[in-house]
DNA sequence: CACAGAATGGATAGGGCAATCCATTCCGTT
DNA sequence: AACGGAATGGATTGCCCTATCCATTCTGTG
């Protein structure tokens, strides 16, 4: 569900189909060596078509990876619909899961869009605009379960669940930025735990 | 202070001096179009030297990165030397200077040192542990500040200061990355207000 | 002052990579 | 079956950028 798509350019079945086949690739190629140092040529030959088809599906180079972007903040947002954001043991379920997901890479990788965020931000604005858009996406995910959890009076009445979805979200990418630079878990794990107890404290006290 | 200098080139006083202008250089550009975005030409014309300078001083660019990442480092913690980790106030204090940092910016270029890392991890082994190194040593302030705290009898005697210091970083690198992609402190904000009022319920209750 | 090594200048090679171009083949529609 | 547009193939262009090379000028030391 791509938010930011200008172009309706007619597109077969087969077209559809070789065009998310070079999205993969290139989200896979990405997000093991970073944007710079994956080259079309590497994209062409992981997706195993020709050049002149990546310039039929793309633009240029920064149109393809803003339709990672979007790919990616699709996959991320979608892997993590079974997760309740609006209860301490789906919060905690939730962490678990992402350092679980980290150990399978090693550690490598952080954050699918965090780490395109990164690296982005300052050498192309438009692929930061969708970075920004898959961010938003992601804190509404968040933002609607601790809105539901305060509606159940579980979390404090002066607490803005808006502010405290993003406070968590943050958390989490510092702490998927440091695990992947020290190739550790720790920091991912000490980064949510601290923000699922201020959660939970959340529940009593006032902020 | 660089951590990590194996060759102890002779240099002379001019040839550090122009070293370092290099080095200033080039984290300028570095910081403000990354690292993939800045060539070589553009450090050479910025520090006004010829390309036989560059690679008289450094190896290769990524040599010269990692002398930025220690650059930055450097820089970094040295400017924080003035705030106390060990009072809430401090911290505060800390926090209103970091948010204001990125105005002044208009939230452009992130974190120093952790835009850095999400740069090099994936593409730059030796360029990644700079960077890890760098953190630890920021790390290493920040946990000083809460030690002292909890030996004043602030913090929970079942708290585990290095471990909430490491949060405390993730929830500030993080934090610094939403506002470098949103173009917008909030997050930046949120994420410290979290974790500092955290810190601050962790002076009464356990953990 | 003479010598060695450091510092500087500038030109250039050489490779890599984004993007273009011209065909050719496939597929749906009438 | 014929037509138009989509899809594909592969060669090629042209630029950018890292790194090297050789020559020349400083600078400190004995």
């Amino acid at each position: 569900m791509t938010t930011i798509s200008p172009s309706p350019r007619p597109l077969t079945r087969k077209g559809q189909e070789t065009r998310q086949r070079i999205v993969d690739a290139a989200a896979g190629l990405i997000f093991r060596q970073g944007v710079a140092h994956t080259t079309i040529e590497d994209v062409r030959a992981a997706a195993d078509v020709s050049s002149s088809q990546l310039y039929h599906y793309f633009d240029d180079k920064p149109a393809l990876v803003r339709a990672v972007v979007d790919h990616q903040a699709d996959t991320m947002i979608g892997g993590q619909e079974t997760f309740d954001f609006s209860t301490l043991e789906g919060l905690r379920a939730w962490r678990d899961f992402l350092v679980a997901a980290q150990r399978e890479h090693d550690c490598n990788g952080g954050c699918p869009i965090g780490s395109l965020g990164g690296q982005l931000a300052e050498t192309d604005p438009e692929g930061r605009a969708h970075v920004a858009e898959g961010f938003k996406r992601w804190e509404a995910t968040i933002q609607s379960g601790l809105r539901e959890m305060q509606a159940r009076g579980e979390l404090t009445p002066d607490t803005d669940p808006d502010t405290l979805a993003l406070a968590l979200l943050a958390a989490l990418q510092g702490g998927l930025l440091l695990t992947q630079v020290k190739r550790d878990t720790k920091p991912l794990e000490a980064a949510l735990d601290a923000m699922i107890e201020l959660v939970a404290r959340l529940s009593g006290g006032s902020w």
